[in-house]
DNA sequence: GTTAGCACTCGTTAATCAGGAGTGCTAACA
DNA sequence: TGTTAGCACTCCTGATTAACGAGTGCTAAC
């Protein structure tokens, strides 16, 4: 059976008033829309089509119909025009406290969430592919010094050494230019371990510090990038009744508190050449989201240096605000950046 | 009318088994307790004084009794046993990802919520009093100075100041050494006015600079000492039919979210020697849990380095075990903090 | 191909009812 | 005088029923 251009518009007609309403819609309310021009009777007959075609489903015998995760599918692919929505009021907001990446980005995940009515996470972008931009190591204590990292795109990263003899200062700065020239410019990942054997045989006697260096700045770059996720608005699924109940909310919940499940969407890779991602219902891999619909925008602030910035809400979503809020957020995020 | 030792058991008994169980207490259920001996009748007749005297009240005409507010006081002030319960795991736990102090309340939030099923929070010890270690500034770029902060305690951190004019190296060191002479061993709250003039005057044409780093000394303390609040189990609410309904749970987890809110509870300070304290319901000032309990204790890692645990469950909260738990985290944080 | 008409389905809501838990009161008892 | 058995009464709870209405599928006429 063909989808023709009828059918087409009927199935729109049906998927935007759901997603209004969140009420099933049935054929009388389709034909009072003035460019169809059909009769109830005409629009049931397309309907029962559309139902075997699967985009749409009953939730029960007699009742109108729903979107079929699939009828989403496609008006999410062919049928949406993405509202450009101003979201200008972000850009100012974002800067009013951003004077750390952290506070922006939660200030940002907050913004996305009051303006959608969902809730709404973002990632931190990973820092593995930032070249070092230096190292400093510092007494703190007689056994203790600290260790400042500082990465391209001004990042920054401590970590406190506990050493097991004390270091006079001669031997510090050695150290220091040391480790600065052999590891500036590099990336976590450009640092192989023939590299860090050298280094330790050059440092001698204080070959475990280097290790421990070392180790301190692989930890401190990686440590959290999988964690340091930044949610907000969960409480807006409290306003979708397909999602509030007790049992449903309360896993959403435990799923946006315990973050790591939420990593499980920074590491798919952002969709097509807008970096834009839709999963619909059983789409996404995390079990507690299957009744909802999650958008996600990948961010690249510089080469290799991307985070992910998504909504979560139910399958009846404003897919086309919400794709229009992302790309703003997006741009604007990335605009700042380079600022 | 006197409160007797019977009315005080016929209480006890209400409340305990309140707690437990959740539902209105009738006065069958407590005339078979073996240690009291009397008929149905006779409690009745002394329940009807109880709810008299404002202890225990009926949620409607022929239910049973729950407590009041100012029964669940009484119990809480002089009937309670704390359960010393072994929470050893706890340290285990604990220590396993310490590395970094946030971590750490990262971690115990999270035990805490596991061990009693009920919502927890912490908040990271607050600095102000704290000596500064040491500062240093460094150039990481034409126009840009990072400094880093370390204040006792190991607390670090870092900012980074944007230059009008460029600093040559030598200067730099000065600077350096001007800050940390003058500044070293002071306390946020020691820095005067005065103090920051006499340092504008010894920079010379760099005052602008001193300016921005005192400030940024201030900022990076103070900044998110209020926000820093680390919560978990947020989605035990649901646990407790009297809590989960839409529109409580909604407000009490974006109270959780904000976190703003919670800084209530942190800003008092601390009830008895102990350093617990116990809101039962409308005590608290924060509107959304006035059908809550909260438990609080202040931690202090160091003369004036406190922070704040606390459960945030239903009224009907296991008050014995909540503050055994929490007195045992405290001791073990303050324990933890000394090595 | 479209549409009016109609019987039918089934969820929703309100009303009704039985059951039971718990009470307060009274009268008898120790 | 304090305790208790008995009993009528209240009121919540859960189940059942009934009315209602929105919406459907099908048929027959246009």
């Amino acid at each position: 059976m063909p989808l023709d251009d009828r059918k087409l518009k009927i199935l729109q007609t049906i998927i935007r008033n759901y997603l209004e309403t969140g009420e099933p819609v049935g054929s009388r309310t389709i034909s009072k829309f003035a460019d169809l021009n059909l009769s109830s009777a005409t629009i049931r007959n397309e309907m029962a089509d559309l139902e075997e075609m699967g985009y749409i489903l009953q939730p029960y015998t007699s009742a109108g119909r729903i979107p079929s995760d699939k009828g989403y599918r496609l008006y999410v692919d062919t049928m949406m025009d993405e509202k450009n929505r101003e979201i200008d009021e972000l850009k100012e907001t974002l800067l009013e406290k951003a004077d750390k990446i952290d506070h922006l980005l939660k200030q940002a995940a907050k913004v996305l969430a009051v303006n959608t009515n969902y809730a709404s996470m973002i990632s931190a972008p990973n820092y593995r592919h930032n070249k070092l931009k230096f190292i400093q190591l510092t007494k703190v204590d007689k056994n203790q010094l600290l260790a400042v990292i500082v990465v391209e795109g001004n990042v920054i990263k401590n970590h406190i050494l506990n050493l097991a003899e004390q270091l006079d200062d001669e031997t510090l700065l050695k150290l220091n230019i040391l480790l600065n020239t052999h590891l500036n410019g590099l990336s976590i990942d450009d640092i192989s371990l023939s590299m860090i054997q050298t280094l330790k045989k050059q440092a001698g006697s204080y070959s475990a510090i280097v290790g421990e260096v070392i180790e301190a700045v692989g930890d401190a770059i990686k440590a959290d990038e999988d964690l340091e996720i930044y949610t907000s608005g969960t409480n807006n699924i409290f306003k979708y009744p397909e999602l509030a109940d007790h049992h449903k909310a309360s896993e959403l919940i435990s799923a946006f508190e315990e973050k790591r499940l939420l990593t499980e969407l920074v590491s798919e890779n952002g969709g097509d050449s807008t970096g834009i991602q839709v999963y619909i219902g059983n789409e996404t891999s995390i079990q507690s989201m299957k009744d909802c619909s999650i958008v996600t925008a990948t961010y690249e602030l510089e080469e290799g240096m991307r985070g992910t910035i998504g909504i979560i809400g139910p399958k009846r979503m404003d897919y086309d605000k919400v794709v229009g809020v992302l790309k703003s957020l997006k741009s604007q995020l990335e605009d700042l950046y380079k600022n």
